[in-house]
DNA sequence: ATTTTCATGCTACTCAGTTGCAACTGCTAA
DNA sequence: TTAGCAGTTGCAACTGAGTAGCATGAAAAT
């Protein structure tokens, strides 16, 4: 059985070279990881989904991970466990432009408290009006949901 | 000059007292550290805060803030740089109850982008309705904004 | 084909947080 | 007041995430 990353390596070497920086193995294998995963994942599971495969040095793993994100391509989310995870900005799929840095804006996860998984929450978020101290302005807001996953319920 | 958590050493004391407990110095001196901070602090700040006059092992501080977090006097916040911050959770200082464990239910933070420091935002949250996937069910919902603090405006 | 530029791999490091264990201390009960 | 015990502390050694420096290797530009 094939890993089943493998299916999106045209999508991902697609999408790098969209961004117009040089396209290289580590990256597409590393794009593609992402693209085949249904929630965020670790660097930890990237090296390890590619071990076989498309083995990549696991520091280079951590810099590709990071460049996705500069790109906008991924972002990543802090987890319980004070481990990154990673999972593709649907929200750039669609646009086909030149796409600015893009801030990511409001965003949504949930964290299940059984197995620890982090999933993106597409649906649209009801905009948050939180009431600020004095002086303090906003850029961003995150919201994070914890509960049980439909598979730990 | 006298660090400035020495004037809540006899609240925390009480508080500590009141959990039915062990009273001992270290819980003591973490709790004071927390109550005399306006802002989330790391276990290496309380750490360094105490070093004069209460010194304490890292270990210990790290085991009492822990302690702490599970009888409800303190909260944990998972900041951008993956290191756990600490902040009393006021809430229940209010509350002269045996307290139940506290669920610290819908909390929002707000994190400088500039100096990293963490706050509590005690105002209410207006209640967010998020659409979950079929089958997720949520336990608590966590908000965090980001942003610029007063001081780095 | 050659050069330039930048990404990769490797090694070695830092730093947060944890574990195991021996020594100690706050509480309780005599 | 003291003896005993269980819960705490301190220490040392460890794990695991993430990073820095540097030599090698590979894309793209010429």
């Amino acid at each position: 059985m094939k890993p089943a990353y493998l299916t999106h390596l045209a999508t991902a070497e697609a999408a790098i070279r969209d961004t117009g920086e040089r396209l290289t193995q580590p990256r597409v294998a590393v794009l593609a990881c992402l693209l085949s995963s249904e929630h965020a994942t670790t660097h930890l599971d990237v090296a390890a989904m590619l071990a076989d495969h498309h083995a990549v040095d696991r520091v280079t793993v951590y810099r590709v991970l990071e460049w996705l994100v500069n790109h906008g391509i991924a972002h990543r989310i802090a987890g319980d466990d004070r481990v990154w995870r990673f999972m593709i900005s649907r929200s750039q799929s669609s646009a086909k432009s030149k796409s600015k840095p893009l801030t990511h804006g409001h965003h949504a996860h949930f964290t299940c408290e059984a197995c620890g998984q982090t999933f993106c929450l597409d649906k649209p978020i009801p905009k948050v009006d939180v009431a600020l101290p004095e002086g303090f302005r906003p850029s961003e807001i995150d919201l994070v949901v914890r509960g049980r996953c439909a598979g730990c319920a």
